[in-house]
DNA sequence: CCAAGAAACATGAATTTTCATATAAATCTT
DNA sequence: AAGATTTATATGAAAATTCATGTTTCTTGG
């Protein structure tokens, strides 16, 4: 059997990594994502709070790496979070161009809920998944993370399986 | 040492599995969804061709369950994609409420490109990160996409932990 | 010190997404 | 077989997101 020819029955989707790793995503933030919305706030909104939860007062382009959102969208939610009461903005006084977000009061408040919340959740996925404290599956994710990170933008034999021509597709 | 406090220098967000999954997803996928625009599709149009080359023909419905795609989003999307010629919408014969979604010649060479680079991207990284197939971590990421779809809505003793009040922050 | 450049945010217009609901076609009920 | 329900998709208005670029504030070299 030649191995080098795939069988034509065998789906693509799901044994793909990057599919398994968006659909992973999905399913388990499932349910906490609708509780957050239950607690009044959207996906991205949870987001920067549980990240101001760990890095308060952080600028608006740290919040936006650490979240993982676009820059100008982040100002958009913040600038909203900020009329709703939930984190204040302030300029930096050490240089003017920073705009440092806070939580208030009321935000924290909110946010070490939802952190709490966030926690027990996990605890229970990850009790009910494996029996362990994930220490496995985390590992396994962080090393991914690193390594995808750690920028290795093409093949040292100069291969690049991703530089084909660029024709689009119209009408 | 008591274990039930929580070290307040630990960073919540950092280790916290929702975070390292869907931040997992966003840096394994960075990469190629760039390719993916490179080629003029959008990654959702991406995954409904990639969807596609597995079950050509599909309904909405299914289309939208396989590819992650919220329903009305996914009509939309279907729309655009047959005005470019990608992909053809034909009433079911046997059901007139029943739309199925059929790459078109021009979309089935574009898809199926597309599906050779993200094999071989794949390849390529399963490689680099870790020498083998990913026969592990896929396996761990089916396993766990298996047990939050077997829904387990609530603990056997009745324990919800996303089950509190529910004010909302407004001001 | 000044000009040039860079960095940090903000903004606006075009586009997409969301959410609730409309429409249409099957299926079920009695 | 008519009416009620359910299923499948489409639609419209409001809201969010994207992308390119504007504005302001530092930084740096001369």
């Amino acid at each position: 059997m030649n191995k080098t020819i795939e069988n034509p029955k065998a789906p693509f989707v799901p044994n793909y990594l990057l599919y398994l790793l968006a659909a992973a995503s999905e399913a388990a933030s499932a349910r906490f994502h609708s509780h957050v919305r239950t607690r009044g706030l959207r996906v991205p909104e949870w987001r920067v709070m549980a990240c101001l939860t760990d890095t308060d007062g952080s600028m608006v382009t740290e919040l936006a790496r650490y979240a993982m959102i676009e820059q100008s969208r982040l100002t958009k939610i913040i600038i909203q979070m900020d009329a709703r009461g939930l984190v204040s903005r302030r300029s930096d006084p050490k240089d003017g161009r920073r705009v440092r977000v806070f939580l208030t009061p009321q935000g924290r408040t909110l946010a070490d809920e939802l952190v709490a919340d966030a926690r027990a959740h996990e605890l229970e996925l990850l009790k009910s998944f494996q029996g362990g404290d994930g220490t496995e599956i985390k590992d396994t994710l962080r090393a991914l993370i690193r390594h995808l990170e750690s920028d290795q933008p093409d093949q040292a034999d100069g291969t690049d399986s991703l530089a084909g021509s660029a024709e689009i597709a119209d009408s």
